[in-house]
DNA sequence: CGCGACGTTGATTTGCCTCAACGATTGTGG
DNA sequence: CCACAATCGTTGAGGCAAATCAACGTCGCG
């Protein structure tokens, strides 16, 4: 059952068997229905989640009713509303999931206290930060630099799966175009 | 001399005196003249630096010639390739100084060192990659749901400073639209 | 089976870009 | 300290990528 996320962690940090034990007591599992919300903008984040079966898509809920995909989260990837989770205010960003999903999830003060308990954690947080932000850095810059059809070409050619799993419309919200565009460039081809 | 970057430091970690010593031991302090690069797109980023006096620019050349600009780096601030950094590997972004600048510098393996002998800089390092993470997330939620307008006014009232100090050339790319166009929505005002 | 969400298609509109020309400002060598 | 060049910001005409709006087929789910 363990096996997703320790898997996770060995990535980035070797855990000897007492401090396995020590992530493991203050790991909770737990199941997400399709559709149900993890987070909701407004609420605090107050826990990180690793997704270990399904997927999450995390985005914002904008003025005019529109939704603004940040990012989705799949088998082996969290999922937080960073700003929120850090600083324990009120979400900008909504969670839902849009498969049943299953994940495990780390409490904002169980980690604080698993950074003292085993400070290699620091280390596997501060990659994980650092990945996270280079991906982001790279959409910035995709988003500047290329047109729809680039950014879109470049999207299946990087998640080849997911254009079969997610809903067009959900990828053209990550895309920041419009559904109807979307299927015009697909149809172009 | 060193105030500014142990002020950084102080921000999230308490260094006593024998750590404070291991870390200015291996700091480099390094003057760029206004328009002299710091990182050439290509190069390997072999250093993190912390800005101390001017200010730096982080940007993509693309394919036809036109500057993306990631972020800029003033006083106080960090400023890195950083998936070059982190991975040893060709940098995409080039790092230049708009004005004349003054770094205080950490090299890779200095810096892997420094994880070794002051863990606190795992935690350190961590809370700055979080908090860059936080705004670039941002950055894109604002590309996705604001218009060239808002977004040019809340950079406007974030910033007040910078306007001042950055050829609005250079704001038009940060924001991801032309210098011209910038100009006709200062116009309209 | 029937309903609601999804993807598609086409007509029209618009936010922003491109190109070109022209003042204003800055910087630099004489 | 001036003269001149280079860079920068502005303005306007015209164009294009992508949005909006509306209508319709279809598919999956309850």
């Amino acid at each position: 059952m363990f096996e997703p996320i320790l898997a996770n962690f060995a990535k980035h940090i070797a855990l000897d068997q007492a401090e396995t034990a020590i992530v493991l007591s203050i790991l909770k599992h737990r199941k997400i229905k399709k559709k149900d919300a993890l987070l909701r903008a407004g609420d605090v984040c107050r826990s990180i989640s690793f997704v270990a079966k399904g997927c999450l898509r995390v985005y914002l809920l904008d003025a005019q009713g529109d939704e603004h995909i940040s990012h989705f989260a799949f088998e082996d990837w969290w999922a937080i509303d960073t700003a929120s989770f850090y600083s324990q205010t009120p979400a900008f960003y909504t969670i839902d999931a849009l498969e049943d999903t299953e994940v495990f999830q780390i409490g904002y003060q169980d980690l604080e206290d698993l950074y003292e308990r085993v400070p290699k954690f620091e280390r596997f947080f501060r990659i994980l930060a650092q990945n996270g932000y280079v991906i982001q850095q790279r959409r910035i810059t995709s988003r500047l630099s290329e047109s729809a059809e680039e950014r879109y070409e470049k999207f299946k050619k990087l998640h080849p799966k997911l254009s079969r799993r997610i809903a067009q419309k959900h990828i053209a919200s990550f895309l920041g175009i419009t559904p109807e565009f979307l299927s015009m460039l697909r149809k172009k081809k």
